[in-house]
DNA sequence: CCCTGATTCGC
DNA sequence: GCGAATCAGG
């Protein structure tokens, strides 16, 4: 998307209306907030009335850029992939407890909407276009409490009694 | 954690 | 000119 005279004209408006740089984002759509923030500075608008800030911070000195490197690999990811690829016998142990689990009541979160608070149990087929995760309030894991109990199965002896495993998903369900 | 605007600089 | 990454702060 780019800065029509229409576009510009919205921003200028929403942003003398006191709206935020993202909120403007949004509306606008198709850009960030900061590509919002950076338009107005070249729109030379910035600082609209003081929001009580005075922020007088020290000239920021040339960033050490850590950028993405032109092939598009992020020097985070750069290394163990291995790491991340999920054995055959470990897919059957999560299919196999994936069973009980796809709760499809309420509310799903798509890779979009999930936030760090959200639970990220894949629900469907990640290949499935309605693939989304369960995305309710993720206790203090990446998982809501239900979801917890399924993923951080301990390894156990088989011939535990019932009582064993009831106790154990009480403990860690808090 | 969520959010805000400000700045730098590779593109 | 553009905007992601980063910073600094609420």
């Amino acid at each position: 998307m780019s800065w029509t005279e229409e576009r510009v004209e919205v921003l200028k408006k929403l942003w003398a209306e006191g709206h935020s740089a993202s909120q403007i984002a949004k509306q606008l759509g198709g850009v960030t907030r900061n590509a919002v923030i950076g338009k107005v500075h070249r729109l030379g608008l910035s600082g609209r009335a003081t929001p009580s800030r005075p922020v007088k911070r020290p000239p920021r000195l040339a960033r050490p850029k850590p950028r993405i490197r032109p092939d598009g690999v992020s020097p985070a990811t750069e290394t163990n992939l291995d790491e991340t690829r999920i054995r055959r016998s470990d897919q059957d142990a999560i299919v196999s407890a994936l069973q009980p689990a796809p709760v499809a009541d309420g509310e799903a979160a798509t890779i979009l909407t999930l936030r760090d608070s959200m639970c990220k149990w894949p629900i469907g087929d990640p290949a499935d276009p309605k693939f989304a995760f369960c995305g309710r309030k993720s206790d203090c894991g990446p998982y809501c409490s239900e979801h917890a109990k399924v993923a951080f199965q301990p390894q156990r002896k088989r011939d535990r009694k019932r009582n064993d495993d009831e106790a154990y998903a009480r403990r860690i369900a808090g």
